[in-house]
This record gives structure tokens, sequence and C-alpha cells, in this order.
RNA sequence: GCUCGCGUAGCUCAGUGGUAGAGCACUCCAUUGGUAAUGGAGAGGUCAUGAGUUCAAAUCUCAUCGUGAGCACCA
């Protein structure tokens, strides 16, 4: 006589045990058509599922995120029915969900083709518009294993030999005549499965190993109702319009070409953007204590051997042979700036030691991994090394901590995610050192106060990490970020000082990026503000423009007081027409179109108008300065920006 | 690096075996026009590179380079 807790606090009881569907026909039979799946005391399970002693249960319909994610998982299976529709060779691998969707791993000789996703996608619609059931049957694991031999499915028997426990009961969901595994829930009709769109297929390797076979993987998009899709698949076409690629061609910032590949030509409007950016840090490191300092970008071999990256990334490196010398093109700075550290003998009193670098790096990236200026073979970091003793790491890293919010709220960025990545397997050092750098930094994080999340293995090879991801206006994650306690490095490459008792020691190292590289962040800004920067980035602040050649004098003496003003302001003296040029400029995201007629010149004034077409009317020269002046001082912070409005 | 796709004028793209096209940009001429495109004319391409098939290749085949999506990688 079970008796259930519904989650308003309600109870009902029950003559005999029932299931989740006959739970929800008992509240109602609007909830009853609804449902995907339950929870029972918050674990999900089918609608078949039967609750026969006293439990917590939840309805989950497609209005729930679990309701979705199973609608997505359920859209997998549908698409896996249709494949073997098409394709009966078809050998099925996983078919997970992901965010916003799924995707399918299949093995098969024929070549899946962009029209083949159309037929796919027509036949996937065709099957689900029937509605049909989805029947589960819980089976032991042995037959489950015939039941694949049977049909043909290795992969699906590999899952069953070495993730399921021979004691564990797999469910095989009937799809008509297509059979899946899966540990469930899934819907119970197709009905919930219209909302779909297949959107690529590539190549993928199967359990992720590259020495795996690679399988092809369609990727799919999934939604509980039209309007999440249309609305999904519109976000995918904003996010297209401000591809880097696209707006930094468009906008003159620079450009990549076949002689260096991963390497950026910036144009003068991209290098104006980088050094505002690099000025920026420049004075932000110096106010946190920083030295800026510069190191070589040719070094011997050994001292990568030294450090460790020879052995580790010696394929990524670039090298170089001169003379009896094989060089490397340094692809990061630490290992120079331990020798700059090593310059003179150090005392406990020059520590915490901060040295900075603008550091251009060089890395062979594998040619599929270069993406526009996000992921280059030559960039630059906003690198910097701290020295310092094991008890300074916890207020280092909170001082880090804080600069890098002050830095990410000057561009914008409200919303930072922090991650800790501990030891990977392949690493240097004692795993002593690895418990003290882990539990330093994780200290460090709790002591911060906000929530933070563990990626178990995904630290560097000489220690572990703190990662910080920034929310663009999309809502699409980038991380950027990154502080790292090393106990490995300083001391092969002997870096020492003098503690207060007279004894050397070695220091601890903490490696730290807040942009990460200029290329890659310029990218995330492009795409951040669809390239119209806020003023205080912009290439040209101010663009001034004539009516008539009459006024082309006036005009140059403003563009010359703005710039001895120390603003970025050009001329426009064409002979256009003054549509013709504010159309220009608003394309080219100016902020600020200043027209110049005859009325402007006659009460030495200017007219003034932003790129998103307002009309800030006629004022002095000076007058327009504050308003540059107070976009200077504002940077790209969102909340003043707000209170203005 | 792997799988699949793509590479035509500065840019965006059309062109499925028979003399290489459009719009914008560029140059010149006219026009001096008050807030998102003034009109006209001109110039511009070894169709990524190399090899092959064919009487004939931008078009078909192969290789190389670059690039796009994803995978793997990311110090």
């Amino acid at each position: 006589m079970p008796v259930i807790t519904l989650p308003d606090g309600s109870q009902r009881s029950f003559e005999q045990p029932v299931s989740i569907l006959q739970i929800a026909e008992d509240i109602g039979p609007g909830l009853a058509k609804n449902a995907v799946a339950g929870r029972i005391d918050g674990a999900r399970v089918d609608l078949v599922d039967v609750v026969s002693s006293d439990a917590a249960v939840e309805i989950i319909t497609p209005k729930d995120d679990d309701g979705l994610e199973i609608i997505r998982h359920s859209c997998a299976h549908l698409l896996g029915h249709a494949v073997k529709q098409l394709w009966p060779d078809a050998r099925m691998a996983i078919g997970p969900t992901i965010e916003n969707g799924f995707y399918y791993d299949i093995d098969m000789e024929h070549r899946l083709t962009e029209d083949d996703l159309v037929a796919l996608e027509k036949r996937m619609l065709e099957l689900a518009k029937t509605n049909y059931p989805v029947v589960r049957h819980k089976v032991s694991w042995q037959e489950a294993v015939d039941a694949f031999k049977a049909r043909n499915e290795p992969y699906k028997l590999e899952i069953l030999e070495q993730n399921v426990a021979r004691d564990d009961r797999p469910g095989l969901y009937h799809h008509e005549e297509y059979v899946d595994m899966c540990r469930g829930p899934h819907v119970p009709n197709m009905k919930f499965c219209h909302h779909f769109k297949l959107m690529r297929v590539s190549g993928a390797y199967w359990r992720g190993d590259s020495n795996n076979a690679q399988l092809q993987r369609i990727y799919g998009t999934a939604w509980a109702d039209k309007k999440q899709l249309k609305a999904h698949l519109h976000f995918l076409e904003e996010a297209a319009k401000r591809d880097h690629r696209k707006i930094g061609k468009k906008l003159d910032l620079f450009h990549l070409q076949e002689e260096a590949p991963g390497m950026v030509f910036w144009h003068a409007n991209g290098w104006t953007l980088y050094q505002v950016i690099e000025q920026y840090m420049r004075q932000k490191q110096r106010e946190h204590g920083y030295q800026e300092i510069r190191t070589p970008q040719i070094v011997d071999r050994s001292l990568w051997e030294k450090s460790g990256h020879w052995d580790k990334f010696g394929d990524d490196m670039f090298t170089t042979h001169s003379e009896s010398r094989d060089n490397a093109v340094k692809p990061m700075n630490c290992p120079c700036h331990i020798q700059v550290f090593n310059q003179g003998l150090k005392s406990y009193r020059d520590l915490p030691l901060r040295l900075a670098e603008f550091g251009s790096c060089h890395r062979n990236e594998a040619s599929g991994a270069l993406h526009g200026i996000m992921r280059v073979r030559g960039f630059t970091q906003d690198d910097g090394h701290i020295f310092c003793a094991e008890s300074q790491i916890q207020s280092e890293v909170a001082q880090f901590i804080e600069m890098l919010n002050e830095v990410y709220y000057d561009f914008g960025f409200d919303e930072v995610i922090l991650k800790l990545s501990t030891r990977p397997e392949k690493r240097v050092g004692n795993d002593e050192d690895w418990d003290r750098a882990e539990q330093a930094l994780a200290s460090a994080l709790d002591a911060y106060g906000k929530p933070w999340s563990l990626l178990p293995g995904e630290g560097a090879f000489y220690g572990p990490k703190v990662e910080f991801t920034l929310k663009d206006s999309l809502g699409r994650m980038w991380q950027c970020g990154t502080i790292q306690v090393d106990f490995s490095m300083p001391g092969r490459l002997d870096a020492q000082y003098v503690d207060e008792h007279g004894d050397r020691q070695t220091p601890v190292m903490l490696h730290r990026a807040t942009l990460g590289s200029f290329e890659r962040f310029i990218g995330i800004l492009i795409e951040q503000h669809a390239g119209a920067m806020p003023p205080w980035l912009a290439p040209v602040q101010a663009m001034v423009c004539n009516i008539t050649d009459a006024q082309a004098d006036f005009v140059q003496k403003v563009q010359n007081r703005l710039i001895s003003e120390g603003f970025r302001a050009k001329a426009d003296l064409r002979n256009e027409k003054i549509g013709f040029k504010i159309r220009e400029h608003t394309i080219q995201r100016v902020p600020y179109l200043l027209v110049i007629g005859d009325k402007e010149v006659e009460n030495e004034a200017v007219a003034v108008r932003t790129r998103e077409g307002k009309d800030l009317g006629v004022m002095s020269i000076d007058a327009f300065i504050e308003i540059l002046s107070a976009d200077n001082a504002r940077k790209g912070r969102l909340v003043e920006m707000e209170s203005e409005l």
C-alpha cells in the first residue's frame, strides 16, 4: 500500500503498487497526457516503472529540464531507427544527449553526405509523426547480448561486455522494429519527438581515443516544441553573424594567409585595438605589483629538455638549427622567466616576485585545431609568473583573482565561472607536492567564497590549475584566465632563494594569465560585441565628415584637436553625399559620426550621431571631448552603462 | 593528425565537359549633395597548386597546400 508524496507535499495512497503513469492519471488526465517520465525519490525512471513502497514521486513533463533531456535522448533513438531503415548494415555505437541536442556515432560503409542528412531527417519526421509508442523491456544481461548478437551490433556488445554488470537488467527500448539499449528513461511515445533538426555529420573516434576506429557522428538539435527549436536556430544565426573571422575581414582588423597558417597579420585597425588592450593590461599589472620583462624568442633545446617541455611537447615545437645548436622557438615563457629570477641571489625579502611579459609564443598546433584567431600557432599571452614561498600561495592567488575580476569587469564580463583542474596522468613531480599544490588552490578558492567545480585530470603536466571561464552576451563560455601552482619547474631549473635562517630554498612558481592570449581574447571581444567595440576599444572613435568641400578646413581642425587630446579620430573628406558617408561608417561600427556643415563651421560646433543612429545634437568640440573622455574612463563596464540609460 | 565538405575578380557569390559572369569595392568623368547607397564609363581572373583523363577541363580523377565543421590535441 504505497503512500506517494508529490512535490507540493500532498499525499496519495494506493491499494497496490502503481506505475508512474497511473499516478499521473490519478492526478489528472492532462498531466498523464504530458508525462514523459518520472522521478522516484529523485531518481529518474520510465513511466512504466512501478512504485511499490512509500516514496516521493514527481512527474516529468517536457517543461521540465529533465523532460527535455529525455526527449533529446529519445531523438537519438529515433535517429537510430531511421538510420537502420535507410542503411540496414549500420552498426550503432553510442547516442548520448549533449547541450541543445544529441548525437549518434555510427559505423557503416556508406559515407554520409549532406543530402543523406536531409533524407534521414525526413524519415525521422515521418516515423515520429506516426506517434508510435516506445516499449521498454528489461532483460537479463545474457538476453541483451543475444539480442544484439542477432542484430549484428558489435559496439552494443562491447558496451555490454565492458560497462554493464552481469547481474544488471539493461533496458531494451523498442522503437517498432528498431531496438536500442539504454539506462533510460525515455519518452513513452514519439509524439514528444517532433521538434528536431539534424545539424551536421563528422568523424569521431570510438570511445574518444584517436587509436580507435573513426566513426561517423551525426549531430542533431532537439526541443520540446516548435517555438524552442525556432529560437535555437535563430540563436545559431545570430552567433554566425558575429563570427570574428567574418567581422575581422569586414572591419579590416586582421587577416590570415596560406603562407603562414595560424599566424595573424594584424592590420592597422586590429593592431590599434590590440594596443589599447596591451597598454591597459600593462597599467593594470603595474598597479598590482608586477615587473614587466622581455625574454628571447629562440632558446637552445637544452633548456626545454630541463624544463620537461621537450619530452612532452617536443613534436609541437618549432625548431631551428644554427651552427652547432638545436633551438626551439619558445612555446611558453616560464623557463625564460626562471632564468631572469636566477640572475642574482634572491632573498625571502624579494618574494613574492611577480614577473610579467607580453610573451610572443609559437606552438605547432595540429592543422585541424586552428580556428581563425582563436586558436593559432603564433600568439601572445599576457603571461606572468609569481615566485613565492609556499605560505604565500593563498594570498597571491587571492590577489590574482581580484585583479582578474577588475579586468573582466572593465571588459564588460560580469559572470566568471571557476574550475579547479587536478593532476593529469602524464605529469612531473611527486604526489606529495601535487597534494599540497591542489590543496593550496582549493583553499584559495574556498577562501574566495564563490562556487567552483572540479575537473579531475585536466591539470597542466607541472601543476594543478584554476581556470576562469567567462560568459559572453550570447551565453557562450570562453575559458580565458588561469593560475597554476608549480612545485616542480623552479627546482628543475635551479631557482633558489635564501630564507630568514640563511638556508637555500626552492620557491614555488605560480603561472598566471588573465586574458590568455591576445589573439583569442580579441576574437572573443569581436564576437561579444559583434564588431561594435565600446568606444574605449574602437579602432576609430570618431569620424569627422564634411558635407561639402567648403567645410574641409574645419573638419581637419576638429580631427587634429581630437587627436591632440589623445583620441582616435579620422576625417572623411571624400566627395560623397553625407548619407553615403554615414552609412559606410555606421557599417564600419565607428561609435561617433561627427557631421560638419556650414552651420557647424559658423558656430565652431559638431553635430554628433552615434552608430546606433541616435542624434546627440549639435555641441561644442569640448562637449564632445567630455563624452569621449567619459567613455574612455568607463571602459566596457556594464553596470555603469545601464545606470546611464 | 583523422573524417567529411569547400577553394572562381580585393569582398560576397553564380557558373555540371565547348570563348569566365553578377553585385559591392577600385579607377576615371560628371555631380558639392544636411544624417544608412548620386549617375555614367572603365579596369580587373593561368578558376588554390601540380599531375592525369579527354578533340576539348573552372567543371571528371589523383596528389599537395589552405580553409570550414566535428573528433583527437591544447604547456
